[in-house]
DNA sequence: AGGGTTCGTTAAACCGGTTTATTGATTTTC
DNA sequence: GAAAATCAATAAACCGGTTTAACGAACCCT
């Protein structure tokens, strides 16, 4: 590949002006700038994008961080990686999918800074390392989820209101008549899985349920499928639990498997058995049979939001925290309604 | 931060040492090791990317580029960006996401090489720009797709055998009976969609159907939501086309617009229309009502088979060009069946 | 016509690493 | 015990750009 110094030489000029021709920095006359873009197409010449990032220390790429152990997307990490996408592409940004192994970022020849301008950091775990980490350094991070506490004062983030979100959503199901709920939590490790949980148990101790009478289940392992966790939790829990007659699901996905499951008990949606799901999936939960009711948590919107703080704090105000709190809906559509009481028998 | 040289001055040797002890490329005696090693956490020292990657010529990074026009991954994006991650994973190599509008990038304050070792390009069409710019460069490639024939030859694609799959299905519906058919295609310029109306076309005319015999919908916008789009034209071809027995789907989620058309023609799926598409969704589709047939594009596979290709490529056999099938399944569920004849009448 | 600006261009330093050629010390070999 | 080979470390050149300081020419003003 051609390099800067072969268009200087061919166009006849130094190469602090082909700089200033690619640049635009600083005026160059029309005669040279014309010489210069010819002899550089000629050439086949395109500045080198590494040797501009180490002169000007910026790339204009930012980077998505999910934990290193956790490679597969979801369905909620495509409406947010669409949401990333957009803001970078109205910028001119690019986005970098940052997801090596520890294994591999631990070892001495492997380490070096993140080739970033900024970073968003995904699914933030309790006392989670990379925070730690680029808190030392000096790239700018946006998490998408609430930082443990040590670090609320000390980033920037996007999140949802999982506490309130999640006891509003207890309390419709309350209302309806639930009085025995499944709940299907995020892993436990993940700080949204303690915001929920938090929510959720305010509603139910609001409405002086004993412990007895709901069942949380966290997902083990980050990695294994939420339909898989779905089918085989809801599967055990009904079996020793059967008065259970409402299941919350962490995701759609997980939701469809609570589906299965209840078909495998010969359950009925939602005669028997109501399925909530905390979704963000527009096209296909409306297809469910019945069509799952559930909260859309605008994954794409979470994603925008925390693209658009970083390129603040790149652009200027680094070193200021903003919080941003993206909405949530409740969507009701078929997949909850008034438990039949098979117990107390008395309705009609 | 701190640099190479301020870690060799605290440590009392010199850059080149520091940078032995880091790149592990030059053996370094014990004691200097963790002299430069304490020095650098002292200092909290790493080396910078951009340098390194400079005077490596390497950057362990591969691109993903979508064409620049279209922000959106679609469920097939997915599929094969969590193959394409895998690889990467499994290799220690990062993925940036390319996608620059080609506004951005067609001014020349903005012109750069890629910053990456090799990149994948996705939906190639007719004539793609992007081909021709990558082939004068240096930069290996690997498309997701069939090129269009004046490349065929001089670049790596892995890609389904979409011509011999689509005539394969065809034959299945003309074997169930069905002699009226919509095919609801990709958009027009992309490659996939010549080989897949070829496949189509084939089948039918072996059958000798007459060209008014079924209606081949191409999607005008790429950007514009396949749902829509299948439940728009479902729509109007049933109405101007009341033959019609059988609609073969682009995608899933547009197999889900067409169950909406049906649903509003008063048309049950699969008694009086059936519906194919090609998917590559195991956990969605299986739970349509009714459950969809169609066959598996196994685009994760594809994914990873063209990371493979493209570390190949990186790593030693430049030039060299390769081509990967990879196989798909069709997965009968319960969308397609024998039509009804509700025209000739001696049907049972 | 002479002093002060403005403007376009250049040479050289710089960004932060890697690498090559060289040196000096230590070990091996006969 | 001297020559050869091995080894660790260094100084300087290099990767391919950007930027600063300096400079000469053209313009402006009175």
């Amino acid at each position: 590949m051609a390099t800067i110094d072969d268009v200087a030489k061919a166009s006849g000029v130094s190469k602090g002006t082909v700089s200033s021709v690619f640049s635009k920095k600083r005026p160059i006359s029309k005669e040279v700038t014309e010489r210069v873009l010819a002899a550089a197409k000629e050439l086949n010449y395109k500045p080198n994008y590494w040797a501009r990032s180490l002169a000007n220390k910026s790339t204009r790429i930012i980077g998505l961080n999910i934990r290193a152990d956790k490679v597969k997307f979801s369905q909620f990490h495509l409406s947010l990686l669409n949401g990333v996408l957009g803001v970078c592409y109205a910028h001119g940004y690019r986005l970098l999918v940052n997801a090596l192994p520890s294994s591999f970022q631990n070892r001495v020849e492997h380490m070096a800074t993140d080739p970033v301008d900024g970073e968003i950091l995904l699914d933030p775990e309790n006392r989670d390392p990379r925070i730690a980490e680029r808190l030392s350094g000096d790239v700018p991070i946006v998490l998408i989820g609430r930082p443990s506490p040590e670090y609320e004062n000390r980033v920037s983030y996007v999140d949802n209101d999982n506490v309130e979100m999640t006891q509003q959503i207890t309390r419709y199901l309350l209302g309806l008549g639930h009085r025995s709920f499944l709940f299907l939590n995020a892993p436990k490790f993940r700080t949204v899985a303690d915001d929920r949980a938090r929510g959720f148990l305010a509603a139910v101790r609001e409405a002086g349920l004993p412990p007895s009478s709901y069942q949380v289940a966290y997902k083990p392992d980050p990695d294994n499928p939420s339909f898989d966790f779905g089918y085989e939790t809801t599967l055990g829990m009904l079996r020793s639990h059967p008065g259970i007659t409402a299941v919350i699901a962490d995701t759609d996905t997980m939701a469809l498997g609570v589906y299965k499951a209840a078909e495998t008990l010969g359950l009925s949606i939602p005669g028997q058995l109501s399925v909530f799901a905390f979704s963000d999936d527009s096209v296909f939960s409306p297809e469910f049979t019945p069509p799952l009711t559930g909260v859309r948590l605008h994954a794409e919107r979470l994603g925008r939001e925390a693209a658009t703080l970083l390129l603040e704090q790149i652009n200027g105000a680094a070193g200021t925290f903003k919080r941003t709190i993206v909405p949530t809906d409740m969507v009701i559509r078929s997949s909850c309604t008034e438990p039949k009481l098979n117990l107390g028998g008395n309705v009609s």
